[in-house]
RNA sequence: GGAGGGGUAGCGAAGUGGCUAAACGCGGCGGACUGUAAAUCCGCUCCUUCGGGUUCGGCGGUUCGAAUCCGUCCCCCUCCA
């Protein structure tokens, strides 16, 4: 720092403040300020590794969380790595579950790839990132390459992650295999020399096992930076696709609307921190007229709501999905736009058969039941007779419980 | 290599020959209330042409009848070596 001049240090302090920002960890600070400096006084800008598991491309907010800081990152000219973990994705991240974990041939990795690479458009510029597959490197180990690399930590040390700890406790299978993920995964960081490691706290062991490897290998230690997890709209359990409790970032709209206007209350503030891009001042408005009551929940969840669809759909798509919500749920009125199914039969058909036909439900029982339970409208009126003959007509409008609408539109012949 | 324990619905967990399509809890879904929040209450939670059909790790057998008994295979855990 003393070798800086005021300006210089000045603008450390800057994005010191800018990346401290929603941070939950950062190990340690005193090294990403190191970092800073060195970067102005070489005036070299510093690396980002951001790794990407390749099996599950849908990109939801929970991702944004880490996005958002590249995104911080890269406007003040570091450059993200990302590293496409194809050949890491092959050994399955220990979760517990997943015990095989099928095989991604090269297609779908590429494919999976460049489904990530559109959405991350959305948030981050993919001209200025630097690409990495890890096959590229891990691939060409052999036998004693790894057995060497094995050779550089304890099982004492691998057996602190939490996971693995959870898993002995409760007499869980550990397969060996999955010992080395964070092996690999500490090995890219060696290979790219890579100075900081974003990820949620959930990688808190694998980002740890970078900077323990990159010093095993005589290199300069990353700094992890740790994002907090996001919960997701059962308010309980981190937000992913596999739970169904995602607001993924190329929903339409109304739908993000609508999942927003879900989440529990108690999560407010931490989604305005952590996924919006209100200013630390906007959000801390917020958070006291919260306190205060002068801001009700649901009109803070709205602002969010209306926020989110924003960012990912415009101003524009942003009023009118609130005022679809407006309409359709406050007031219980249709909504505007109705998904429209081309019917080719005509005449009678059992509802339930109808309902099934239009992928609305999943079999006939299904149908009774939810009919049997009051939770389907044809035009509005509730369905109390689960054998129900109906004559379908052009523009009959289907509603099964609060949210799912389809409009037949019979097809010309 | 040896000894023991275990595998039941999305999950946890009862059930050890018919009364069991399988208790109970969680989760999920629908309804009421509301703010598509929370809490609460009610209902549902394998398929079905409503006759029945297919389910309890896989396969095969015993039996009028099997989640339950027998054989075999697969998988998991614990302890000993």
């Amino acid at each position: 720092m003393e070798q800086l001049t005021n300006d210089q240090k000045i603008e450390v302090n800057r994005q010191m403040r800018i990346y401290s920002q929603g941070v939950k960890e950062i190990i340690p600070t005193e090294e990403l300020e190191n970092k800073l400096v060195k970067s102005i006084l070489e005036n070299k800008p510093l690396k980002i590794k951001l790794g990407l598991d390749p099996s599950a491309p849908d990109v939801h907010l929970g991702h944004t969380v880490v996005l958002n800081k590249m995104r911080q990152f890269q406007e003040n000219g570091h450059i993200i790595q990302l590293i496409i973990g194809d050949f890491t994705g092959k050994i399955g991240d220990p979760t517990g579950k997943s015990v095989a974990r099928k095989q991604l041939t090269d297609e779908e990795v590429k494919h999976n790839a460049n489904t990530y690479f559109e959405q991350f458009a959305k948030v981050i510029d993919m001209e200025k990132v630097e690409l990495h597959y890890n096959s590229k490197w891990l691939s060409k180990l052999n036998f004693e390459d790894v057995i060497q690399l094995a050779g550089k930590i304890t099982v004492a040390r691998l057996l602190e992650r939490d996971d693995f700890e959870e898993r002995i406790a409760f007499g869980k299978p550990i397969s060996l295999h999955e010992f080395f993920y964070p092996l690999m995964q500490g090995y890219d960081s060696v290979q790219l020399e890579c100075d900081i490691e974003l990820g949620g706290t959930d990688q808190y062991f694998n980002i740890l096992m970078g900077r323990h490897f990159q010093e095993k290998f005589g290199k300069e230690k990353q700094v992890a930076l740790l994002m907090p997890l996001l919960e997701g709209l059962d308010g309980v359990e981190k937000m992913s696709k596999s739970k169904k409790n995602y607001i993924g970032i190329d929903e339409s709209p109304n739908e993000m609307y609508g999942k927003a206007m879900s989440i529990p209350d108690e999560l407010m503030s931490k989604y305005f921190d952590l996924i919006t891009d209100f200013t630390p001042e906007q959000i801390q408005t917020i958070k006291e007229q919260l306190e205060t009551a002068e801001l009700h929940p649901r009109d803070a969840k709205m602002l969010l709501g209306k926020t989110i669809v924003r960012m990912y759909h415009g101003e524009v798509a942003a009023e009118q999905a609130e005022q679809n919500f407006i309409s359709v749920f406050q007031k219980k009125a249709m909504p505007d736009e109705i998904p429209v199914v081309e019917w080719k039969g005509e005449g009678d058909i059992p509802i339930t058969d109808l309902l099934v036909e239009l992928n609305m439900l999943s079999s006939k029982s299904e149908a009774r039941r939810m009919i049997d339970n009051r939770g389907v409208r044809v035009n509005g009126e509730q369905i109390e007779n689960s054998q129900l003959i109906i004559h379908i007509t052009d523009g009959l409008v289907i509603q099964v419980g609060k949210r799912k609408f389809v409009q037949l539109k019979q097809k010309q012949r």
